[in-house]
DNA sequence: GGCGGTGGTTGATCCAGATCAAACTCCCGA
DNA sequence: TCGGGAGTTTGATCTGGATCAACCACCGCC
């Protein structure tokens, strides 16, 4: 567990060990990652986002399966992700978990660990991944200098807020089958955003995991991905996904519950 | 709607339109409010939260039942409860709705509303309140330079983010008892914070809202505000709650489901 | 003091999703 | 190539909470 290797990437601070490495520096500031449209330097220009080099100067590889970080550890760094893909989840003292969340690239983790410097939640790659890591100490005094940083900041923390309540509205109110269609279509969405296919992927996660986050058992989750497949919404095979009808999945959301 | 009547507590600013009025002004400024501890100065010193002072010019009172401000909006203030009681709700196209949370003194809402400029929820009046106007744009901008105000308001934001995952822990994975259970010890924790009786309080929201917030029906409510009763955890007359075993309640977020 | 409306309680019944159980598929390592 | 285990699917049954339905208690208003 945490047993991630760190990378050094800032070659100036930290020497290069080989080649490859020195060349992959170049590639990995902010200023020329191909996530920053995604990712904190979102809106800001070409000179701003060359100061945020400045913050992230290591990256960390974590394995599949294997923390980034765990809820009680201290809280130092907000990570990015640059690859990859994360659950975050949250546990009551006797061993129930809920995930709160599944997360890729050019999203940020570790926000909830500000408020009492320790993590609140665990961390864990659902499948190889790599982060930035942002200490949070520069990111607040580059904040301070720079307005648009701190708006988009700001934004970021506003956002995972009004996920949050979409989460809560999904759980407090949504029948099994609209939970998994407003799933999928928020997936749907977010590899959209990233230059994916909206309507063709693989799922990062077990049924388990979906249904700890939907609110549901492991075996509801399937029988709703066979009864959406019956119906010709989607096909499934294991962990692939193809979503044949977008616009019907939005209607399962629509109905059932509302006007009647 | 929004028919809020707006008191201008800068004199200096504004005209106070009458003696009363003057005198108020004294002590609604931060530096003097006995909120300080709970609201946006924690941990400011005394000449930082002066310079609070010229955050908050105005005030609002909301009418039972009246909105502070509703989802769409136009974002431009955050908002801390003076005084008073108010629910924030999430709504579908399709009529049904969803609590997300219950706000008391010295907590602040809106925050939903800076990611798209536009107020993301609800803000209805639970008893006639007070807030305190806290135009964002000055806030952003004090905040970059006073470090620790920055932090703290992180701070706000992170734990609202942390409060939020307890919520999808219990929407997620709890029973009724133990919802409501959770749900009770809250208030109580809450209460107390504020100096009131951790165990003789008034509920300010009806059943139904208290289900919309924990996903369940207002029966289920009220049947387990009985089962409470009949177990002589606490004893209910209406809205007025008083917890006779405080121990007992806790013992019920942990059994059930947990082990077996 | 009566009355209507909102909110709350309680009972009877129903059903979506949980639980229990078994088989099946895929992947990976010996 | 052959297990073996983790993950998934599907069926049968059970149940917590929803739904439907009365009735009750309180409160503001005439």
């Amino acid at each position: 567990m945490l047993a991630a290797q760190v990378i050094p990437i800032r070659p100036d601070r930290v020497p290069p060990m080989n080649a490859p490495l020195t060349l992959a520096h170049v590639k990995i500031a902010c200023s020329t990652c191909n996530l920053r449209e995604l990712c904190l330097p979102v809106g800001l220009k070409k000179d701003e986002i060359e100061s945020l080099d400045d913050l992230v100067y290591t990256r960390k590889k974590i394995k599949r399966g294997d923390s980034l970080f765990r809820s009680g550890d201290e809280f130092a760094s907000l990570y990015a992700i640059r690859s990859g893909f994360f659950k975050t989840r949250v546990a009551t003292e006797d061993g129930r978990d809920q995930v709160t969340g599944f997360q890729m690239a050019g999203e940020l983790m570790g926000i909830d660990g500000i408020v009492s410097d320790k993590h609140g939640c665990d961390a864990v790659a659902l499948e190889d991944s790599e982060v930035c890591v942002i200490p949070y100490s520069k990111l607040e005094e580059l904040s301070r200098r720079y307005e648009v940083l701190q708006h988009h900041f700001h934004k970021v923390m506003s956002r995972e807020i009004v996920r949050d309540h979409g989460v809560m509205l999904l759980l407090g109110s949504m029948r099994a089958e609209e939970r998994l269609a407003s799933f999928l279509l928020n997936l749907s969405q977010r590899f959209t955003a990233r230059g994916y296919s909206s309507s063709d992927f693989l799922l990062r996660m077990t049924r388990e995991e979906i249904g700890s986050f939907l609110g549901l058992k492991l075996e509801t989750v399937s029988r709703a991905f066979s009864r959406f497949q019956e119906e010709g919404l989607i096909s499934v095979q294991q962990k692939h996904i193809r979503i044949a009808d977008i616009p019907g999945l939005k209607k399962i959301l629509g109905r059932a519950g509302g006007a009647c």
